[in-house]
DNA sequence: TTGAATGCAAAAAATTTGCATATTG
DNA sequence: CAATATGCAAATTTTTTGCATTCAA
């Protein structure tokens, strides 16, 4: 029976669990950035700082905002891929169900079944001995309406 | 015959052929960024200005080496890719012939032959639309050795 | 209580821009 | 000669760092 106090996991509680068993704290920040991270699905630094604030709380200081996302990183809770020429763009490792197409032309984020990739994976680490990680998958090219675009 | 003068194709002729049909021009300093990337293979852009530097002539300001890699880019001889957090990697399109493999532990480039994306990348168009640019094509992961110390 | 995390401000990096001058074609 | 590029310095933008203070456990 889970009385009062007696729940088996309460939310945030696997976060909690993840971080202490580093030595790190769940710290209200931090759960704000995953929160972020939730809504957004991916977002650089200055992004996820901006929906922070907008949550209602008090903005973050912009150390604050990577050095959490280093941190959770770190616990492998996010992830991070290049979808841009500058700033790393983060996401919740277990959103990392689709790879991330990027358009040279309008720079949109597009998406494609991460299974796509894993075929693909598969033969570079046969071949080469190297292990693709999928949850930093960033494809470059040209979306259909920018290639038209440019015939 | 191709006498003297007459020669079909002086060494560096495409490339100002290329400059030219778009109201460019061929300057040493692009020259010695193009020889630069021919050395090196890929890099960035700090990377390029020390090697150009090295090269016997006189250091480059970097803004040059900015603006001529953006204006080697628009003309497709040189394509850029997401190997490291910070400056996008620059190449020859011509090298292009594999895809880079980025350690993220060790942040050591290794490579694949290109034709390995091709199925991946056929796929991608197939499902969604959207065309993949390989010279474009970073993949982030793990190789054999940190594989093995990781666990 | 005590070590980890935050906020703030300053420092470092990385990139871009304005403009006078030099160069290419 | 005209228009493009360069070099230089200043301005931006992005990320990191030091440190006193706060807070989680």
């Amino acid at each position: 029976m889970t009385g009062p106090g007696g729940a088996a996991e309460e939310p945030g509680d696997t976060l909690r669990d993840a971080l202490r068993s580093r030595g790190m704290r769940l710290t209200p920040q931090r759960r704000r950035i995953v929160q972020a991270l939730t809504t957004l699905e991916h977002g650089t630094p200055d992004v996820v700082a901006t929906t922070v604030a907008a949550d209602g709380g008090p903005a973050l200081a912009l150390s604050t905002i990577y050095r959490g996302l280093d941190a959770l990183e770190e616990l492998g809770i996010v992830a991070h891929s290049h979808l841009d020429h500058r700033s790393p763009t983060y996401h919740l490792a277990e959103h990392a169900t689709h790879v991330h197409l990027v358009c040279l032309g309008c720079r949109e984020v597009f998406e494609a079944p991460v299974g796509m990739a894993h075929e693909f994976a598969g033969n570079v680490r046969e071949a080469t001995g190297f292990d693709p990680d999928v949850t930093h998958m960033a494809i470059h090219g040209w979306c259909a309406r920018c290639r038209e675009a440019r015939s």
